[in-house]
DNA sequence: CTGGTTATTCTCGACTTGAGAATTTCTACT
DNA sequence: AGTAGAAATTCTCAAGTCGAGAATAACCAG
């Protein structure tokens, strides 16, 4: 009931149990950041997901690659919103320095068209070795940003594609419980895609309908219809808005020019783009 | 990134930001529920949704109604969820003497067949009045359930329907941001009886298909169609297991009787049951 | 002007849906 | 026993959606 210590709490009432002295045993509080973005891999210069990380710089877990974050600033009366905006943007270097902290997403300016959404709460005892822990999970979504790493200060930090961290492909795992986080972010980022217009948070501000089919192959890992969703996406009421314009060139190789599109209004996408294939799983 | 404290931090790198005093502003850590279960209204005996609240016995917001919850119990290395279902369990008093406090769901006996999970974080400051409080809300959902009140302790534990707490029929609404959190609840609940088996958290072991559809009808509120709805879940595979019996009499006033199921090991529906009618939102 | 490339539109058969209605099986009451 | 009304279950049918596999259209390089 978020009822919170000892005062006004001379009721022998229920209450008295909640004002336990025991729950002052602190407890720290932290967010994480999974933060995605769509690149073209260095090598075959195709599309894919990948999660920022940062290699850590102290032990416990000295040198293992680990999910920004940091601890909510309690003292500045800080919002876990705020806090989560503030980790990403101090990481990524990104807007680091001079901006406000004002308005969540707008402190950073090249983070402006970043989609920020809470993921979960990890604070299961033991997580984190020295103390207990209790991190706030975010998950954000944001366009091609540029090679983020030099967060001003920050060991490095890179953008690694999330393949590349596959249990089994990554021999040593991501620090503390990340690799769980990261697990549970891709797969709500997997989910909303379905139903919601999340995927053009991944685009520019226009876009074709091939550069968001790409976003989706990207996330979902698999190959789609381009006539069906093509067909599918311009069906959907609000999905997508048309600019009249289209891309000055086709192809690198030839090709026809593509339309330009921008996000329409809709936020829930009715009927739902469906993932071709999906395990049974909850 | 989920590190702690002062301890290893004589690095001058960029973990130095995060190892920041400030940090260590106390921040108290709760859970709170949102216990969903349907009943049926005194008056009408139509099927409801109904949500767990308990009257608040001290400062502030003495007297207002309000979720039942309380803090992490650090100091006993409690988990997040075993917390939430401790909370639950002393409110509703089912269960709250004797039961040892191992496997979570495990612990109260009529509370065996609830479904719980985590709802969000709310840690706004100045949500709490009196400190900073981040609070980890919780996603309870069970079959019918006694009159729970009297939990051993607890000022008054009520099913309320959640139709009477609705802003604008609610004179005072919840205490703190309660009324947030429900509504989040709500949402996600609704959502979730679309595209995964969790309306059969709702009914007891064998139910008919009639009071499968009252639980949706309960939760979204609106009418479904008999007909389609009967077709829709038994084509679903994995849904409903035939338990080749039916009920032992029609209705009490006259009708067929019903053939019982019991829920079928899919957790996620496919294809999904989408709501008649639903809101632009997100 | 030509061949290869990319975008966009069509076709068609298999399903799925929403509405409305028909059937089947019961209980309560003459 | 026989009948009316109730509740569960099954059907019908037209409209909409989907996945596969083309067919078209518009472009680029040479």
């Amino acid at each position: 009931m978020t009822t919170v210590g000892p005062p006004d709490s001379e009721s022998e009432s229920a209450w008295l149990a909640a004002y336990d002295p025991t729950a002052f045993t602190p407890i720290a509080v932290t967010v994480d950041v999974v933060a995605l973005t769509i690149r073209r891999l260095p090598d075959s210069g195709a599309k894919a997901l990948h999660v920022l990380t940062i290699r850590r710089g102290a032990m416990p877990y000295e040198g293992r690659r680990a999910l920004p974050g940091g601890f909510v600033r309690a003292a500045e009366n800080e919002d876990l919103d705020q806090a989560a905006v503030r980790e990403l943007a101090e990481e990524t270097g990104l807007a680091a320095h001079g901006g406000g902290e004002s308005g969540a997403l707008a402190a950073a300016p090249l983070l402006s068209r970043l989609h920020l959404e809470q993921l979960g709460t990890y604070g299961t005892p033991g997580r984190d070795p020295r103390m207990r822990v209790v991190s706030v999970a975010y998950l954000a979504f944001a366009p091609d940003l540029p090679e983020a790493t030099a967060g001003g200060d920050a060991a490095a930090a890179h953008w690694v594609p999330v393949a590349e961290l596959d249990p089994g492909r990554d021999p040593e795992g991501l620090a503390f419980d990340h690799a769980r986080i990261l697990a549970d972010g891709l797969e709500r980022a997997r989910a909303k895609l379905e139903y919601t217009s999340l995927a053009t948070a991944f685009a520019g501000p226009e876009f074709t309908v091939t550069e968001l089919r790409e976003v989706y192959e990207a996330v979902w890992g698999e190959p789609l219809h381009a006539g069906n969703f093509h067909r599918k996406v311009l069906s959907v009421p609000g999905f997508l808005e048309d600019t009249d314009t289209t891309t000055a060139r086709g192809g690198a190789r030839g090709g026809r020019r593509a339309r330009l599109y921008r996000a329409g209004g809709a936020r829930l996408l009715h009927p739902a783009l469906l993932r071709p294939s999906r395990e049974e799983t909850l």
